[in-house]
DNA sequence: TGGATCATCTCGCCAAACGGGATAATTCGA
DNA sequence: TCGAATTATCCCGTTTGGCGAGATGATCCA
C-alpha cells in the first residue's frame, strides 16, 4: 500500500519536473525519489509521469490524479492544523485577494461576515486584475476563478460557476439567433483572448460534445470588456452567469443556446503550502468554504 | 511526519471503539495499533483519543479531526479508482439510494441526466423513509440528509441546505411574530422528533449564539409531517428551505427571525468504503458532484 | 560525436517497525 | 467485594525494508 510520501514525491515530481528537482525540493536523496514513484507506479498498475532520462512528463492520468490528490493532501494539511489551533484564539491581519470583478459584489460581503464572526480579525483587501502572488503581495488566501494552472499552492474547491451564451437584443435583431453551436460559425463572436490563445468554443448537451473554433472583429483580453462588448451589440459572447444576471433580468442582454452547456469556471481558494497555517487563515478557508456551500454565489 | 497508515490506524479506533478490534479490523497487531496511535498523538501534540484499558473514547478535537481526515482519506481512494478505471467502460445497473422528501424533487432529474450521459448504466433508484442500509439494501451509493453518525461508509459532502423558520400566516395574525429566538419560547413550536430528542434550536447572528428550548403541542417524527403542521397553523417549526420554497412563494407559508441563522443541514453522497469500486460508481458520485457545485438546489 | 545531465540498478548498511511475552489497569460478573 | 477477563502499554530480540553511494545506461545538446 502506497503510503503518504509516495504520493508526496509523485506531487514535487508533477510540479517540479524531474525527479532530481523534486529530490532536492524534498530533501531527499534521488534513488528515494525514483523507487518511491516506481513503487506507486507498480502498485497502481498505471504508468503515471512519462520519462526519458532527460524530462519527466505526467500522462493524462497522471495529471488527474495529481489534481485530485492535491485536495485530498491539502485537506489533511487543514485538519492536521485545525487540529493543532483547536480553541486557539482568532486574531490578527489577513490578507486576502482576489479579482476585480468577483470582489465587490461577492468577496466583500463574505469578509464582512467572517469579520462580525471574528471580531478580533482585521482583513486587508487586495483586488487585483491579474492573478496575485501570493508571496509576492504577502498574502494568506485568494479566491480563483477558473482553472487552476499547475503550482505549489494549495487549493480547496469552492464551487463551479455557469457560464452562458449571451448576446444584446439588437443583434440577435439583426443577425437572428443561433439554434445550435455549429450556426456561431456565421455569426460574430466576442473572443476572449487567454494565453493559449484558444478561441474554441465547447458545448455538451447530455453526451453529445460539439466544438466551434469562433471568431468575431472584437476581442479583448478581459471579461468585463466582453460583457461589455456584448452588451454594445457588437456580437455573441460567452459570460459567467453572475455577472450578466441583472442584465439578463432587465432585458439588455439575452441568453441562446440554453439547452447546451458550456463547462462551467471553477472557483477556487488558495493557500500557501505549510504545516504551520496561521489560525485566522485556516479560519478564513473554512469559513468561505462553509459560506459557499450555504449560498453559492450563482 | 505521520504516514498514511496512522491515519488509517486512528480512523479505525475511532469507528470500531477501542484499539484490540481495530487491530482486528486492520489485520495489524494490538502493539503496532498502539504504538501508531500513540505516535500520532506525540506527534500532533493533542490528544485524540481517551483511554482507559477498556474504552477508547475520542475526544472533541479527535472527533472533528476524524472528520475531516475521513473525507479526504476517502478522496484519495476514489482518486485511486478512478485512475484504475481511466477510459474503462461505464455500463452495468446502479443502485441508489434516498429519502423520500428529496428524491423526487432533486434526485431523480440528476439521475436523469446522469443516464442521458451515460447510456449504458442502468439505475434502479430506492426510495426509502429511513436511513437506508446500504449493505442489506444492495446499494451503490445513496444521498443523506443531515449530520453523517459515525459510520464505516465513505462519504463526500455535496453542499449544505439552509433551513429557516416558518409559520402560517394565520398563526401569525393570532399569536403575533417572535422578534429574537427568545421569544420561541411563548408560542407554540413544532417539534422534528430525533432519536436524541433533543428539543433544542439553536441560532446564530454573526458571532453571537442563542439557544432555545421549544415546545408545543404538536410534535412529528418525519418533516413532511411538520410542514403540514405548520402549514396547517398549529405553530412554527423549521423547514428545509428548498422543501417550503413553493408555499413561501405561494404566501402560504412565511418566515419569521430572518436575520437570524439556523444551523444548515449538511447532504452527503455515501458509498462503500474498499479500493475496487466499480466504474459506474465512481462516475456517478463525481457526476452528482459537479452538477451539485453547478446547480444547488438551494 | 562527445560531454553533460538524468534516471535506474545493485549492494551493503542501518534504523525503524514488528510481534511475543510480561505488566498494569479497568470492567464485569459472581 | 473479589477474582476473572479483557485491554493497553512496556520491554526486547529479531528482521524487514528503506536508505545512500557508486556504477550503469539512456537521452539531450552543442
Amino acid at each position: 500500500m502506497a503510503t503518504l510520501d509516495d504520493y508526496r514525491v509523485f506531487i514535487a515530481v508533477v510540479e517540479q519536473g524531474n525527479l532530481s528537482a523534486a529530490a532536492r525540493h524534498l530533501h531527499r536523496s534521488l534513488q528515494a525519489v525514483s523507487r518511491a514513484l516506481a513503487a506507486l507506479e507498480n502498485e497502481l498498475g498505471v504508468e503515471l509521469i512519462q520519462r526519458t532520462t532527460r524530462r519527466a512528463q505526467p500522462s493524462a492520468a497522471g495529471l488527474a490524479f495529481h489534481a485530485r490528490l492535491k485536495t485530498a493532501l491539502a485537506d489533511i494539511d487543514l485538519a492536521r492544523s485545525e487540529l493543532a489551533e483547536h480553541g486557539a484564539r482568532i486574531d490578527g491581519t489577513l490578507r486576502i485577494g482576489g479579482s476585480t470583478q468577483f470582489s465587490a459584489p461577492h468577496l466583500v460581503p463574505v469578509v464582512a461576515a467572517f469579520m462580525e464572526r471574528y471580531p478580533d480579525v482585521d482583513v486587508e483587501l487586495v483586488v487585483a486584475d491579474h492573478r496575485a502572488d501570493l508571496q509576492r503581495d504577502k498574502l494568506d488566501a485568494a479566491m480563483r476563478l477558473g482553472e487552476l494552472p499547475d503550482s505549489r499552492l494549495h487549493a480547496r474547491q469552492l464551487g463551479m460557476l455557469r457560464v452562458v451564451t449571451v448576446g444584446a437584443p439588437g443583434y440577435f435583431a439583426r443577425h437572428g439567433r443561433p439554434q445550435t453551436p455549429a450556426d456561431l460559425r456565421r455569426h460574430q463572436c466576442i473572443v476572449r483572448r487567454s494565453a493559449e490563445g484558444a478561441q474554441r468554443w465547447i458545448y455538451r448537451r447530455g453526451n453529445r460534445r460539439q466544438s466551434v473554433d469562433v471568431h468575431g472583429r472584437f476581442s479583448a483580453d478581459n471579461a468585463a470588456a466582453c460583457n461589455a462588448a456584448a452588451l454594445a451589440g457588437l456580437g455573441i459572447g460567452l459570460a459567467a452567469w453572475w455577472q450578466v444576471r441583472g442584465l439578463l433580468d432587465q432585458g439588455r442582454l439575452e441568453t441562446v443556446l440554453d439547452d447546451w452547456q458550456l463547462p462551467p469556471q471553477p472557483v477556487h481558494i488558495v493557500w500557501p503550502p505549510g504545516r504551520q497555517l496561521p489560525a485566522r487563515t485556516r479560519a478564513f478557508i473554512d469559513f468561505v468554504a462553509a459560506r459557499w456551500a450555504v449560498e453559492p454565489p450563482g
